[in-house]
DNA sequence: TCTGGGGTCCTAGGACCC
DNA sequence: TCTGGGGTCCTAGGACCC
């Protein structure tokens, strides 16, 4: 087999930041809470022993929590990001090969040969050595088996915060004590599907039948479970991509009625947006304006509201986005309501100076038609010509095929194809 | 009074085009 | 002249993740 995934995911990471410089706290209630207060974003595991939930709203339960001595701490991202960093490093002294899925979880490619419970623990101890931060790492042959290995290593608690799937033959036994919903990438909704249809366990889901999967599941749901028979489908992304959307909203703390208000709100945001495109070196094609009431205060009247316009442009530009989200807010917003959040969303990101075509999708055998067209179109724009100048064979359908036969140009290997600039 | 913010991918349907 | 199958783009929405 030769490699392995690795999964290390920091415990309970914001509280293990806090405790970092406050050892006083180890072995305590502690909670850390998102923006405004609002609700409980991270909880040691005293905190969930007294039985407070994820996403708890503070005002509910803070009363509860000063009787059972618990402390909360108001959510410091520059020092949660800061130690992110730290333990990055650290995982990166052992491999090159490694993904930073989110602040507090990386993905690791192993050697599959040694004793990889050992490394695990190395790994775990190193880690704590040098930032502080408890880890737990999971390892098996896909990154969807390291998932549930990390999650029994956390779970368990003679695992010692390290739980090795890989190369073992009592797998249906592990699967079998999985439930479907605590897989990656099973949420809710397919929870509740599966289980109405009899699949209720890892396992059940391993032997469905891939074409009752897709069907349900779409293409998604097929890698999940061919990953959960070990066979790879997903694979790192060593360097972070650019974003292909950007959202930026916030809730208000008091709602509000006046236009003016959620303008200068939703420009601010806007600001925020237009300079994270800047910073990819990216323009906008289109922009979304939403807005909506308070839906927990189910007496009051409720509107929500959207609106995407394609800009004649792509563009970066603050004013000109200031000025076009104005104008769709005007569109949507209706007096009478008092609103609770306004938000932009930016999507068609496109580079600044072009578009960039890539046919590079590792998921599928052959490229989609789809990017085969578009890599048509940017090189027949780039070279200003409106013909079509090559296709791939057995991809590309009839009347492309026959153009670009008449074009005289045409390859065969997809990944022959370059990648390509156009204006 | 007080209930987060920011992302990903996939699918479907309509208008239009060749 | 007639036209089918197969494209395009756009928008909306569902499902999931941290």
């Amino acid at each position: 087999m030769g490699k392995v995934y690795a999964l290390v995911d920091c415990n309970s990471f914001y509280v293990s930041c806090e405790r970092v410089f406050r050892p006083g706290l180890r072995g305590r209630p502690v909670v850390v809470l998102s923006n405004n207060d609002g609700n409980a974003v991270a909880l040691s595991p005293e905190a969930k022993a007294l039985g407070i939930p994820f996403g708890a709203p503070f005002f509910k339960w803070r009363d509860f929590m000063e009787k059972n001595g618990v402390s909360w701490f108001s959510s410091n991202y520059t020092l949660y990001g800061d130690l992110s960093c730290r333990v990055m490093d650290c995982l990166s002294a052992f491999t090159p090969d490694m993904e930073v899925y989110s602040i507090d979880e990386a993905f690791l490619i192993l050697d599959a040969r040694g004793d990889l419970p050992a490394l695990g623990r190395d790994i775990k101890e190193t880690v704590a050595r040098w930032t502080g931060i408890p880890v737990s790492v999971g390892i098996g042959e896909t990154m969807t088996l390291a998932k549930l290995a990390n999650r029994m290593a956390k779970r368990e608690p003679a695992a010692g915060g390290v739980c090795s799937m890989a190369g073992r033959d009592d797998m249906d036994i592990l699967l079998d004590g999985i439930n479907v919903e605590d897989i990656w990438g099973v949420g809710l909704q397919y929870r509740k599907m599966l289980h109405k249809n009899g699949i209720s366990t890892a396992l059940h889901l391993m032997r469905a039948d891939d074409r009752w999967i897709r069907k349900h599941m779409t293409v998604m749901g097929l890698r999940m479970v061919w990953e959960l028979r070990g066979r790879p489908c997903l694979s790192l992304e060593e360097a972070p991509r650019p974003k292909k959307v950007i959202v930026s909203s916030r809730s208000f703390g008091a709602p509000s009625v006046d236009i003016n208000e959620l303008r200068e709100a939703l420009a601010t945001y806007v600001t925020r947006a237009a300079e994270k495109i800047r910073r990819q070196r990216s323009a906008v094609s289109s922009v979304t304006v939403y807005l909506c009431t308070n839906r927990f205060r189910e007496k009051d009247p409720q509107y929500s509201a959207g609106i995407t316009c394609a800009l004649p442009v792509p563009t970066a530009y603050t004013p000109a986005l200031i000025h076009y989200s104005g104008k769709m807010l005007d569109k949507i917003f209706k007096t009478g309501y008092k609103y609770k959040k306004v938000g932009v969303m930016f999507t068609g990101i496109v580079p600044e100076d072009g578009i960039q075509l890539s046919l590079f999708d590792p998921y599928r055998e052959t490229p989609r038609r789809k990017d085969l067209m578009k890599v048509m179109d940017g090189i027949n724009a780039s070279m200003g010509r409106n013909t079509v100048h090559f296709a791939a064979e057995g991809i590309v359908k009839p009347w492309a095929m026959r153009r670009a036969f008449l074009s005289g140009r045409y390859t065969t290997r997809w990944d022959e194809i370059p990648v390509v600039w156009a204006r």
